[in-house]
DNA sequence: CCCCCCCC
């Protein structure tokens, strides 16, 4: 579209403005703008200020008509959408000036009208443009209220821009990522002191095939976490020099205990921003962060202290309730037995690199080869996968668990377990004895698997997949709280009367 | 008027 879209010499509501003048940008730019312009701040952006009346010294009313001046510091794709209500295309667009940021977004006449002609980092003028309530579910930038492009929003760009800063951050140590709940949304900068590989694979729900690449952050608190980039930002990814990532709006996520920051559509990345944290970080890195030893937050713990809250199930009921047969697995805590575990193929022989885990293929030549890693060794680690089976007071449940998991509940190493099999199979087989019986608080996860039997007859067969996300030992003082608990909820009587 | 952001 047309950068005349972008007015700059129409005046509207009798504002001052100076005419247009004839040393403007070059041909097919817009001519220059007026830089006098009179705006609000972002931060008093509300539904009830979007036309300002001002007295001035001249004795006359002027509209400032709730103008904001404001650099564009994101700028999305374009998004259609479809659904019950309609369908449509939109983007959206954070700005920023010195008093704060807010989102606005443009639907479908708008996104012709304005998508091409707004540029990221550049300042413009809005004004005429319709105000909300920001959904505070969503929303990731810093303001109660959001904007609307309707059609007469205006919009001009605005060349005098100096006082107008660029992307705001409220950075927080990694090491205090994990306090903040997952699915929200945090600033971070670390160094990239590591990449992963692009991975690519079909995102369950739609279907669609993905590209991803993890990369670790690192920063002064000697902590570490795994950042997800997503499509041509993970392909793209460039780590040369091992480079300073500051981010905007970043997802926290919760896996196996661990925490990790996600890319999404909002979210906003910068590699070796001019920014004072970005430099400080650098040097300390450069000096010490490089040899300095550094707590992975990211690390599936199977027993970290995160996320036993909530949703305390039996496994009658999580039959019952037909829990996994969502799009996203459910996760229940429940107090269980250890009623059985396979000592068939319990341990696997894996890359001995620290962060790969992969399966290696026995060369035969006392070598093995790592898929992953592209590299043969002299050595490998074992892993454990274990199947058990788990019982409480109402029923019984197979599940599968990991390395960290498995080891808490065998009260062995997974070496242990994989030489003892190799050298003293009596001894092996009593580590899978010893366990049984133990009783532990485990937070489950449930998801329903499908199994289509046969291509000529539709006859799916399901079966609830559940693997332990984390174990603890049994706090009985913990436990019975609980239980209390639902007692209360489940009963009329008031517990805290004498009787 | 979107608000899904994916995987182990």
């Amino acid at each position: 579209m047309p950068q005349q879209q972008l007015v700059s010499n129409k005046v509207m509501y009798g504002a001052k403005v100076p005419s247009k003048t004839s040393n403007g940008p070059s041909k097919g730019l817009p001519p220059t703008p007026d830089n006098d312009m009179k705006c609000q701040p972002i931060s008093a952006v509300c539904p009830y200020n979007s036309a300002l009346y001002k007295f001035t010294i001249h004795g006359i009313f002027e509209f400032d008509s709730g103008r904001i001046k404001a650099r564009v510091t994101l700028k999305t794709p374009i998004k259609t959408w479809s659904n019950a209500r309609g369908e449509g295309k939109l983007f959206s667009l954070n700005l920023v000036d010195e008093s704060g940021e807010i989102r606005a977004t443009a639907f479908n006449e708008s996104v012709d009208k304005f998508y091409e002609s707004l540029e990221m980092n550049k300042v413009y003028y809005f004004s005429n443009y319709s105000v909300k309530p920001a959904n505070k579910n969503f929303s990731n930038v810093n303001h109660d209220y959001e904007i609307t492009f309707n059609s007469s929003t205006q919009v001009s760009p605005c060349l005098n821009d100096s006082d107008v800063p660029t992307t705001q951050f409220n950075f927080i140590p990694i090491n205090k990522i994990a306090e903040n709940d997952p699915t929200s949304y945090v600033d971070v900068i670390g160094v990239c002191k590591n990449v992963g590989d692009v991975v690519t694979f079909t995102a369950r729900t739609t279907n669609k095939e993905l590209k991803k690449r993890d990369i670790t952050l690192v920063d002064q608190s000697n902590t570490s976490v795994s950042l997800t980039l997503w499509g041509s930002q993970a392909e793209e990814f460039d780590d040369t020099n091992q480079p300073v990532i500051a981010v905007k709006a970043g997802r926290i996520n919760e896996f196996g205990g661990g925490r990790s920051v996600s890319m999404t559509q909002a979210s906003i990345m910068l590699v070796n921003p001019d920014i004072p944290e970005a430099h400080k970080l650098k040097g300390w890195f450069d000096n010490h962060g490089v040899t300095q030893e550094t707590v992975n937050i990211s690390a599936r713990t199977g027993t970290g202290g995160v996320g036993f809250d909530g949703n305390w199930m039996s496994f009658k009921e999580v039959h019952d309730a037909q829990l996994g047969g969502g799009d996203k697995p459910d996760y229940f805590n429940c107090k269980a037995t250890v009623l059985l575990v396979r000592s068939e193929n319990a341990t696997y022989r894996a890359c001995p690199q620290v962060d790969c885990n992969k399966k290696v293929v026995d060369m035969g030549n006392d070598m093995y080869r790592c898929e992953k890693c592209q590299a043969e060794y002299p050595n490998f680690k074992y892993r454990l996968l274990l199947s058990m089976c788990l019982g409480d007071w109402t029923s019984n449940q197979w599940v599968t668990c990991f390395q960290e998991v498995a080891e808490e509940i065998l009260g062995v190493t997974a070496q242990e377990v994989g030489t003892a099999e190799n050298t003293d199979q009596n001894m092996y087989n009593s580590f899978f004895k010893n366990a049984t019986f133990k009783s532990f608080i485990f937070k489950l996860r449930a998801k329903m698997e499908f199994y289509n039997v046969s291509s000529w007859c539709v006859c799916d067969e399901r079966r609830l997949k559940v693997t332990i996300a984390q174990v603890k030992p049994i706090n009985f003082k913990e436990y019975n709280n609980t239980l209390m608990d639902n007692i209360k909820k489940l009963s009329d009587i008031d517990f805290t009367k004498e009787v």
